[in-house]
RNA sequence: UGGGGGAUCGUCCAGCGGUAGGACACCUGACUCUGGAUCAGGCGACCGGGGUUCGAAUCCCUGUCCCCCAGCCA
């Protein structure tokens, strides 16, 4: 299910993994894993690394776990497991009974650290914060020696226990991978392995007081599930020699750590601080807001788990660190939404329109194709009648040259109906504004082509007046102005850079009746408008549609050109 | 000024000593009952400077620029 829509793509950790079964190492064996820390909803730059580790998997016949990095208690939460979960699942990812922690792991991590001190490779340290951080150097002077660093076995033991036993107050003491001082590489200057935290833990309660940290723990629950080739992102470059440190220290078995470019997606943020912030500061409605980056954003917003997928093997896996195009992804839920969502027709900004030669009382059936693209989508009958909307920028009283829709004297078809001819508009007495447009139709053009073979430039959607419903559609833009908001100027936040118009939300629509079967997470393309998904607000005779995407407008760049000169 | 990485069309990714290719974007045109979709064509790049070689994006030297690391975060 995970890799049908898209050929494999070829890159260096696919090479790298090749090379590894030619060469026989890990027995021709690959097990990935996804491993997110439970602090924050995942977002699109995430399901790159979802998609990688489990097509890896499937690509070469192993298995991918999901494990949650579960560490620091203080920052860590069991709602944060359950969206992940379901935000994994979603992307059409399966982990089996391969659901770990490494939390699960803390006897044996403990176990581990005792090892070590009886290697006399770690020792307890009672340094404090800041004089640890004035220990390690800079990052061109080497750092000094804790004085706590020759401690004897039996004091080390005997001090890790305590610290266990809930003896030592939080920050007072810490245990360290006894290592270099004066590494060039800052990561090696004896790595705090635990630390003191007095928080209770969402799966593991009361029972610690003491937390491995990620450099320990990472590194040993890859080699605890027999992990093969751990991918991780560039940050944790400088980290690997520890990995690797410890793995080798204590003698077990190795995995390979390495590392890709994350995803960075232009107009909008990935970090999980950053958006946790326009969360937490209100400048979206929640984690799940459409404009998020979250994939809960994205599915609220109507994006589908296909096209996530394409357009996370679409980016290829490199080291050099890039910022995409959000275009990129919105083709790819263009091409998807194109395939599958069905045809509607909702007019966004009504103007009323009378036609005058239709009798007062008749209701046609006219019927219309589902999806083009789709014939199995079959057909539906759309009520016609003599007053109907149009959308208003369907209309101009004065066009200009390359407007081709309805004007005064020029006639139109209306998709699936009639030809209409503009033969008057009534105007608002007080502002001039073009209020009702009357009508005429050829009663030989039902269906919508014309005996006599004469063409129209220009088809318009619409709904009847009688039978339309309303409905409220939210418009989303994108959520930041500036390409790159991480790219923050002198005296400034990222926040300076939101799109103050990233949403608009659109009152008083009309939606042809066939939508009153709608339900929450139905996607549907608004014909000529764009691809819209039910949202959960709505209520029976309230409907709320959230924009995906708009379709291509070719006619929206040539308005912009008139309009700009 | 330590260590670790990275530089190829506007963007992203290929190219692994032998004609720099694809996708998105953009521009033409065809077709169209969605100014959608589709189809055809086009524009467009090897960070700079040296070298090795018949031949260099690829190998060597040198320079430049960018990113990451000094959490008891991950």
């Amino acid at each position: 299910m995970a890799t049908t829509d898209t050929p494999a793509p070829t890159d260096f950790i696919r090479e790298i993994i090749i090379r590894d079964q030619q060469t026989g190492k890990y027995g021709g064996r690959v097990h990935t894993r996804f491993p997110p820390e439970p602090n924050g909803y995942l977002h699109i730059g995430h399901a790159k690394a979802i998609c990688l580790n489990f097509d890896l998997a499937e690509e070469f016949g192993g298995l991918c776990n999901l494990r949650f990095d579960d560490t620091n208690p203080t920052k860590e939460d069991a709602e944060y497991v359950e969206a992940i979960k379901r935000d994994v699942r979603w992307l059409g990812f399966d982990w089996g009974d391969r659901e770990y922690y490494a939390s699960d792991y803390f006897d044996q991590l403990y176990e581990y650290a005792v090892q070590l001190i009886k290697q006399g490779k770690a020792y307890v340290c009672d340094l404090s914060p800041e004089e640890i951080r004035l220990y390690r150097g800079t990052l061109t002077e080497p750092g000094k020696e804790s004085p706590y660093r020759n401690r004897s076995v039996e004091e080390n033991l005997d001090l890790f226990q305590r610290m266990r036993a809930g003896e030592f107050e939080e920050g007072s003491r810490t245990l360290r991978a006894k290592i270099d001082m004066a590494s060039p590489n800052v990561v090696m200057r004896d790595p705090v392995l635990y630390r003191i935290l007095k928080a209770r833990h969402h799966r593991t309660g009361d029972r610690w007081c003491i937390y491995p940290m990620y450099d320990f723990t990472h590194c040993l629950s890859d080699s605890i599930e027999g992990i093969t080739h751990s991918v991780c992102t560039l940050e944790f470059e400088t980290n690997r020699p520890l990995y690797d440190w410890v793995l080798d220290t204590l003698g077990v078995y190795h995995p390979q750590q390495i590392e890709f470019a994350r995803l960075n997606l232009s107009h909008t943020v990935l970090s999980k601080r950053k958006l946790l912030r326009l969360v937490q500061e209100g400048y979206v409605s929640g984690w799940d807001d459409p404009r998020m980056p979250t994939i809960s954003g994205l599915r609220r917003r109507g994006y589908t788990p296909e096209a996530i997928r394409a357009f996370c093997r679409r980016l290829g896996v490199s080291k050099s660190e890039s910022l995409v195009d959000i275009g990129l992804l919105e083709h790819y839920v263009r091409e998807d939404l194109n395939r599958r969502a069905p045809r509607v027709m909702v007019v966004q900004r009504p103007l009323r329109v009378v036609i005058d030669n239709y009798p007062e009382d008749l209701v046609e059936e006219m019927e219309a194709i589902n999806n083009p693209e789709d014939p199995s989508a079959g057909t539906r009958k759309v009520p016609f009648s003599r007053v109907l909307y149009i959308e208003r920028e369907d209309f101009m009283e004065n066009p200009p040259s390359h407007f081709y829709r309805l004007a005064p004297g020029r006639e139109v078809r209306l998709r699936y109906a009639y030809f209409i001819r503009c033969t008057d508009v009534v105007k608002d007495p007080q502002t001039g504004e073009v209020v009702q447009v009357h009508c005429t139709y050829d009663p030989q053009t039902r269906g919508g082509d014309a005996p006599d073979g004469r063409k129209v430039k220009s088809t318009l959607h619409w709904v009847s007046a009688r039978h339309a419903i309303p409905a409220t559609v939210r418009l989303y833009d994108r959520l930041f102005l500036k390409e790159n908001p991480n790219d923050v100027e002198e005296g400034k936040d990222f926040t300076d850079y939101l799109n103050p118009n990233s949403l608009e939300v659109v009152t008083g629509c009309w939606a042809e009746p066939s939508l009153a079967s709608a339900v929450p997470g139905d996607r549907f393309q608004f014909e000529r408008l764009g691809y819209y998904c039910m949202d959960p607000d709505s209520r029976p005779g309230a409907l709320v549609f959230n924009r995906t995407v708009g379709l291509r407008d070719p006619y929206a760049k040539v308005l912009k050109a008139v309009l700009g000169q």
